[in-house]
Order: structure tokens, then sequence, then C-alpha cells
DNA sequence: GAGATACTTGACGTTTACGTCAACGTTGGT
DNA sequence: ACCAACGTTGACGTAAACGTCAAGTATCTC
């Protein structure tokens, strides 16, 4: 077995001699993944993707306070059903620099799409959510009917 | 190009002359890919997965009205993230035969876990929404900034 | 009887998002 | 001096969910 990727869960507090995270300004590959969960080969690929832009001391990569920022947008897009694609574009859409006017009309509605299509999808897991209680509820129908069955023989 | 999959997308009501889907007793494996936007090869996956098992006349696969059912389901879940495997695991757990008092049991908190599942994911996308909207907030403000100074020069 | 059409079974290809492994460099501690 | 820990770059492997292509069968139609 290769020694990389131990991460034994989420550590979010990073003990007594770690400074507050936001406070730092910089941070290794090991102190994001062991503050989001993610391996080092994750942090490398999104690298690979433009997702991340560390510095490099060297050959090492230094995350600044903005990666880490990235990587929590990275980490919520993912959670939410976004690709590495969409969300790279959300990045660079929303990476301020002084734009034209039309590409931030066009940044705007993007959102606007992206922000509809999480309604939706919000949408349908209300409908999931009935579903399957009903389904649960039917369950639970079937458990009493058992237990009357047995208590009056 | 193979004559396979000419879905043209989602063809919900399939003209004047096919009955109400509902009131017939069976489809073809073209009738469900029209109804429901899927190809045929995805069909022919499911039902490799253990999701769907139409009867056969001869080699042509017949699918019963609860085939269909369950493919709604299938892609009622899949549209929530659901894998096919964990869908496959929720409708044999609901594949309502006479089960033992432990087997209902045991569904029931397997459905209850699912629910639960959803309902964070609903939170995650609240979540994502909330903060997309911001973002999209600060392009309208620099939208504004824009015209302001377009206005007095 | 020759297409055209609808269906079938393999079997290999593709994309996404990483995991895994090998081989190597750098640094701190003993 | 040495090794253990941490870091690096390839490069290949993998799982899910199909797509794509080839080759064959059955039926209908002209």
């Amino acid at each position: 077995m290769s020694r990389e990727e131990s991460t034994p869960a989420r550590t979010k507090d990073a003990g007594p001699s770690a400074q507050r995270s936001t406070e730092r300004p910089a941070f290794s590959i090991r102190d994001l993944t062991r503050e989001f969960g993610v391996s080092a080969r994750t942090l490398r690929f999104y690298e690979e993707k433009g997702l991340l832009g560390p510095q490099r001391r060297g050959q090492e990569r230094l995350y600044s306070r903005r990666d880490r920022a990235r990587l929590k947008y990275v980490l919520m897009g993912k959670s939410v059903g976004f690709s590495l694609e969409e969300i790279r574009e959300m990045l660079d859409l929303y990476d301020l620099g002084d734009r034209q006017e039309t590409q931030l009309r066009v940044a705007h509605e993007k959102f606007g799409e992206r922000i509809a299509r999480l309604e939706r999808q919000r949408e349908e897991i209300g409908k999931a959510i009935a579903e399957l209680a009903h389904m649960r509820k039917v369950i639970e129908g079937m458990l009493a009917t058992r237990e009357r069955a047995a208590a009056k023989p």
C-alpha cells in the first residue's frame, strides 16, 4: 500500500498548534486534504482542470486563502450535482476583473440559469421525498397489520 | 450512423392513433423510449441491471404497465441522484410480497435513511441557491456601476 | 424478392472523477 | 549518514451509465 491517503475522516479542527485556518495566509496540500476530507490526488486533479491555481515554492504547492475559498465552492458545487467543468465555468465567470459589460450580462444570465436549474432540482427532490414517504407509510401499514394479526389469533 | 436512436426529444403525447398509455396493457420498447425520452439501449441496460423485467414474445420485449411504473421510479430516482444500484434496492425492498416482519422493518428503516438523505440534499441545494443568488447580485451591482459611469461622464 | 422497419444480441468505446502505484526529490530529526 | 515524512510527476486502472457499431432475425410492403 502506498502511504498516501490516510485521511481518517473529516478533521475539522487541526489541533492546538494549528492557527485558525482563515488567519493563515497559505496552506500545504495536506492542510487542505485534512480540512476538507479530500485526497491530495483530488486537489492535483482540480488544478489540472483549472479549478485551482496554487503558487509554488519550488515544486511544492502553496494554497492561498483564495484557493481555499475556491475549493469550498467546488465542493459545494459538487454536492449539488454540478460537474467540475460547470463549476470551473462559474468560477471563471465570477472572477471579478474589469469585465466588459457584455461579459457581465452573459455571466448574469448564466447564473440565473444555474439558479433556475437548482430550483427545479429542489422541486424534484420534494416530489421524491413525498414518493418515498408514501412508500414508507405503506410499509408501516403492513407492519401494523402484522401486529394486529399477532395480537388476536 | 446506425438507425437506432432518433428520439427527437420528449414526446409526451404519442399522436391520435395511440391509446392513452395507462389504458394499454403492454408496450414495445419503442413505446417507452418515446414516452420517456430514453434510448432502447438504456432500457436493455436497466433490464440487465435488474431494474426491469419485461416479458418476451419470442425475442421481443413486452413491457407491462408495472414495468412502465418501475421505469418511472427509476427515472425519478436518477433525477435526484440515486445510483441505479440504489434504485434497484429500493424497488426490491418495496416489492410487496408476503414479507417477514424483520424484512419490513429493514425496509422501513432504509426508506427513512433515503428520505433523510434527500432532505439533507435539499438543504444543500438551498444553500447553493443562496450562494449563487449572492454572486448574481454582485454582478448586478457591477452592471449598475457601469451604467452610472456611462450616464454622467 | 428486395428493401424498409423494428427488434435482437454481443462487444467494444466513452466520459467523469478520481484511485492506485511506481519512482523520485527535499527536508528535519537523531 | 540515514530514514521517515511530505511532496512531486507520470502513467495506468476503475466504476457508473450508457453510446456506438456490427451482424443477425422477423415482418410488412411494394
